[in-house]
DNA sequence: TGCAAGCCTGCAAAGATATGCATATTAGGG
DNA sequence: CCCTAATATGCATATCTTTGCAGGCTTGCA
């Protein structure tokens, strides 16, 4: 097959596995370190074997790793560059019409790069 | 709703629109500029209505841009950098396993960047 | 050893996407 | 005008994804 196709599809393949809000928002919460399941789980408020499933593809797409401690199994990014490589994809937004009056690009962008302690913004 | 979902989804949907091998491989394609839809169709090597639903996909989420000239439509990329983001991409992507032996990386990358005035390789 | 916390996996229903085919639209040429 | 080239659009089918739920596995602790 020629190499032009499969790199097309291999790229495909990687930005639909992490082309999903849910996905999205573990990545950039993983952005600073490794976390456990049920952190990141309560951090987004998502269910936990939600946040279980995630892994599981990320995993199998090699896009995290796992260390487990005890009963816990903790997850990193392969790639720590990974998460700023998509906060550069804001650029190619078009946000404005969705976002209240007040927003702006930039905070939005500060925001999502924001540490998320709690759930909320 | 909270910002930091809002953005999430709009990434998402972005990701999703580009996820294709087919819409990939015509961003590639437009990266050095604007093309009329058969010319792209041709270059690779898909039906021209195929081609055209995608692009129809892109103009909705506003990816390119379409020029009308007498009965052909030419399309460009709204943001030129878009290209050159996606070619990024490749460092994330564990695409050894699927090459031939004597492939590597940077000439995978190469020849993506390269431009393809056939359909080979 | 027994129990519970923390995760993972399988499965089925619902939802979203892709693709080909038939049909419409628009513009240039004769 | 009519015909054809170049695109676009509508629709039906096939396929892939998402998601909740039920049940299973492993580890720590009493």
């Amino acid at each position: 097959m020629p190499s032009r196709m499969i790199v097309s599809r291999e790229l495909a393949d990687f930005l639909k596995m992490i082309a999903h809000p849910d996905r999205l928002r573990m990545i950039e919460e993983l952005r600073l370190g490794e976390k456990d399941v049920s952190s990141i789980a309560a951090a987004l408020s998502l269910p936990a074997t939600r946040v279980s499933q995630h892994l599981a593809q990320l995993r199998a797409h090699r896009l995290v790793d796992e260390r487990r401690a005890g009963r816990n199994h903790f997850y990193r990014l392969s790639h720590p560059h990974l998460a700023a490589w998509i906060v550069d994809a804001l650029q190619f937004i078009d946000i404005r019409n969705r976002l209240a009056e007040g927003d702006h690009i930039d905070s939005v962008r500060a925001l999502w790069t924001a540490q998320s302690r709690n759930a909320s913004h």
